[in-house]
RNA sequence: GGCCCCAUCGUCUAGCGGUUAGGACGCGGCCCUUUCACGGCUGAAACACGGGUUCGAUUCCCGUUGGGGUCACCA
């Protein structure tokens, strides 16, 4: 902060731990993160926080910087590994050791965990009761192994200004001195991120309420750090509310917090519909449901985030998926839902596949929610005859309804050129010399050429079938079965 | 259990002392219509409870209840 008291650039960070997918509630973190820097012109960083060598996997890194390129949620910079660090972590804990802000303790896992054991059975509150806090050096065994504590204030209060949770108190009395170097000289997590931000130059931290209490820890490195070498600004927190499943438990794979790969793969969704849903969820503004990216860094503040945990609704995501998908290039779609056609067909499409998806597209995505739904949708395009018809469809091909078919096959036969308007004219005549609404007609024809009662309008089905296509599918059924 | 956080329709939310408590999803009805959708209109649906403060509380304060988070040589 300069003298004239303008503010720095902001600076803010996704920090996930690469044991796992990128989770939907890590994305909506990362998307908080993004859109923040974002709106205040600032950087947005991405640090993998991989120091637990044991649970952190390259597939798990490949899998989350997967999920967010899919958002185009990227960082601004190259991605910071936690693990390469280690030694600059490490520098600062014998830093803190050197100026007595920090301790050698020596009690083994065993002892603490037996020291647990006796404040659980004692309804203690359960934490590290500072043996070694005050322990002169000529206590130390000999070679024996040891970590590094830091020094808590035990008097006192901390106070953070949380930019959603508001002013949050803890008493310092309430806080134990926490691990910062762990016995094989490698450092804990609390360390690790205190250090990287401050290094990264993070102003703002926003991450999951889950942290809230770690906050006031790491809020103790970042002090005695000040008083060593001064530089050592509080970053700004954000602690977002986590979302909940939709039974208002946590959230797990029951209930959605499958990686963002389901959604996009399984679900059939789309990357800015999930980030619609997402910035809704836990964010509002106004009455406004429909906030495309451009308008979400325009709009995006902290104020607007709650504090409550919402729950995931996947009705909500689909509803919005469905308006997506109604806005998305035609094009793009067809791309999207062809391997989707093959995989349901069995086998690959022909060359003239993506071309004809992307001329029904128009007449298939104002009926479905997700591009599994568009792929069910187009199914009929690429079936051959005989097909298979579902049961409505079946039922509803009796002896009357085939001649009418036979009837309208002949009709068409004769239409010269295939356009949806001789379409339209030619089975508004059939309709009219039956006696019947269009609607009569039009089922039966629905059934033999789709198999099934539900479609684009027949119309639209004629057209992108074609005409020899159609004739044939018609002629297949159009002769009423001796029987 | 200690500490911390939270509480408006089933769900996401608007509200920031005085509103017929608004919108969206979902659900019901109607319209449009060749089916299904889309779209339009419309209906049902909420301030957890108890005390205060105030002329007046959904809104401010306290408590109760109910949720959630966190208490590792994990992150």
């Amino acid at each position: 902060m300069s003298a004239t008291g303008d503010k720095k650039k902001v600076v803010t960070r996704f920090a996930p731990s690469p044991t796992g997918f990128l989770h939907i509630g890590g994305a909506r973190t990362a998307l908080f993160n993004w859109l923040y820097a974002r709106h205040h012109g600032g950087t947005f960083l991405l640090r993998i926080e991989d120091t637990d060598q044991t649970r952190s996997t390259d597939a798990a890194v490949a899998a989350i910087f997967d999920g967010l390129d899919w958002l185009g949620l990227g960082g601004d910079e190259e991605p910071v590994f936690q693990f390469a660090r280690a030694a600059r972590h490490a520098e600062v804990a014998r830093t803190l050791l050197g100026a007595g802000h920090a301790y050698r303790c020596y009690a083994s896992p065993e002892e603490l965990a037996e020291l647990r054991e006796q404040q659980r059975a004692a309804k203690q509150p359960m934490r590290y009761d500072g043996r070694w806090r005050d322990r002169p050096a000529a206590d130390a065994p000999a070679d024996a192994p040891y970590v590094i504590r830091l020094k808590a204030p035990r008097e006192g209060e901390t106070v953070i200004d949380d930019m959603v949770q508001g002013r949050v108190v803890v008493q310092n009395a309430e806080l134990d001195d926490m691990i910062l170097l762990r016995s094989d000289g490698t450092p804990t997590y609390m360390l690790a991120v205190v250090v990287d931000d401050h290094d990264m130059g993070v102003t703002h931290v926003i991450r999951g309420d889950d942290h809230l209490n770690n906050a006031f820890r790491q809020l103790g490195i970042i002090k005695a750090m000040g008083q060593i070498e001064g530089g050592w600004d509080e970053p700004v927190y954000a602690h977002i509310p986590l979302i909940h499943g939709s039974d208002g438990a946590k959230l797990s794979k029951r209930h959605g917090a499958l990686g963002v790969d389901a959604y996009r793969d399984e679900m059939g969704m789309l990357p800015e519909a999930v980030l619609n849903y997402l910035l809704r969820l836990g964010w509002g503004h106004g009455d406004e449901e429909l906030i495309p990216l451009a308008r979400a860094i325009e709009l995006f503040d902290l104020s607007g985030v709650g504090r409550s945990p919402s729950r995931f609704d996947l009705k909500k995501l689909e509803n919005l998926n469905g308006h997506y998908l109604r806005e998305a290039d035609d094009a793009r779609l067809a791309a999207l839902v062809a391997p989707r056609v093959a995989a349901l067909l069995g086998h690959d499409l022909p060359d003239s596949g993506l071309p004809l998806l992307t001329a029904a597209m128009a007449s298939l995505k104002p009926r479905a929610r997700t591009l599994n739904e568009i792929a069910e949708g187009a199914l009929f395009l690429f079936k051959n005859c005989p097909l298979d018809f579902d049961d409505k469809a079946s039922a509803l091909l009796d002896d009357s309804a085939r001649v009418l078919v036979e009837k309208t096959s002949d009709a068409l036969g004769s239409v010269q050129t295939w356009t949806i308007e001789a379409i339209e004219e030619t089975l508004r005549r059939v309709a009219e010399d039956a006696g019947l609404g269009l609607g009569k007609v039009a089922q039966p024809l629905r059934a033999a050429l789709t198999g099934r009662t539900t479609s684009p309008g027949i119309f639209d089905v004629l057209f992108l079938l074609g005409k020899d296509e159609s004739i044939l599918r018609l002629t297949d059924v159009g002769h009423p079965s001796v029987g």
